[in-house]
DNA sequence: GTATCGTGTCATCACCTGTTGACACGTGAG
DNA sequence: CTCACGTGTCAACAGGTGATGACACGATAC
């Protein structure tokens, strides 16, 4: 799954960090982002780099011996945000109000509300 | 940030399965969950379900002695999707759109042409 | 040509995370 | 009451991941 290598992206704090270092600017080179993200070297910068390239997040353009990167807004972020619009799309799209995905066939759990729980809270 | 601890339980597949599964029902037990998540055991589906529910990403129900999961469609999966969605604006607005193909406006080298050949076989 | 800069990659290490089995807690049934 | 069931938690281990410094490669300036 191409979101699988998104979703483990995003994870790292300082990979998200110099997404929205990125998501400020148009783009910039592996050392200026290095300069901005002071809690790690520049090793560590490139390697993230790395990461977010491979998962589809930013793009590189190689310019000379400089190298810059991009947010790729075309990229694996749209399939992040499919699956979790899907996963989540109850509350955040506030129409299922009659509760339609019921769908799964293999769902026989025990059933509870016995006698004191009638039914959970609906936000 | 809140949403830190939902990219995190995000990251990984065992948590993106028991979500995926959540979201096909209501709610579901822990028994029944860690029935349906066969790659794991239940102890580790019972601390992603914890994990997932620190995350704000699901919420818990007791019913007698069993405990109940269901997606929390208002925790912190907003934020997540709050961040995702600034941090790549751009693209999803085309997205929103239309366009579900390569729409990027084309790169603008100021100095240098990306003429170079990325020799690097060193073995 | 050489020197220098910018960058990526490699090996290494330390830390964190996930998994497992065993155990403890609470609940419901008899 | 005791017993069985469902579940969460704990300590220990294995595996993966991130960070670092040294090095290699390519490109520009001279």
């Amino acid at each position: 799954m191409t979101s699988d290598l998104a979703f483990d992206a995003l994870a790292d704090p300082v990979r998200r960090q110099i997404l929205a270092v990125l998501s400020g600017t148009d783009e910039c080179s592996s050392g200026a982002l290095a300069e901005q993200i002071t809690s790690v070297g520049r090793t560590a910068v490139s390697t993230h780099l790395r990461v977010l390239k491979v998962a589809g997040l930013v793009t590189e353009r190689k310019a000379g011996r400089y190298r810059f990167y991009s947010i790729d807004p075309s990229g694996s972020a749209r399939d992040v945000l499919a699956l979790l619009n899907q996963v989540f799309r109850s509350g955040l799209l506030a129409v299922n109000d009659a509760v339609p995905n019921r769908s799964v066939p293999e769902d026989s759990p025990p059933d509870a509300a016995p006698t004191d729980t009638p039914h959970r809270r609906p936000a």
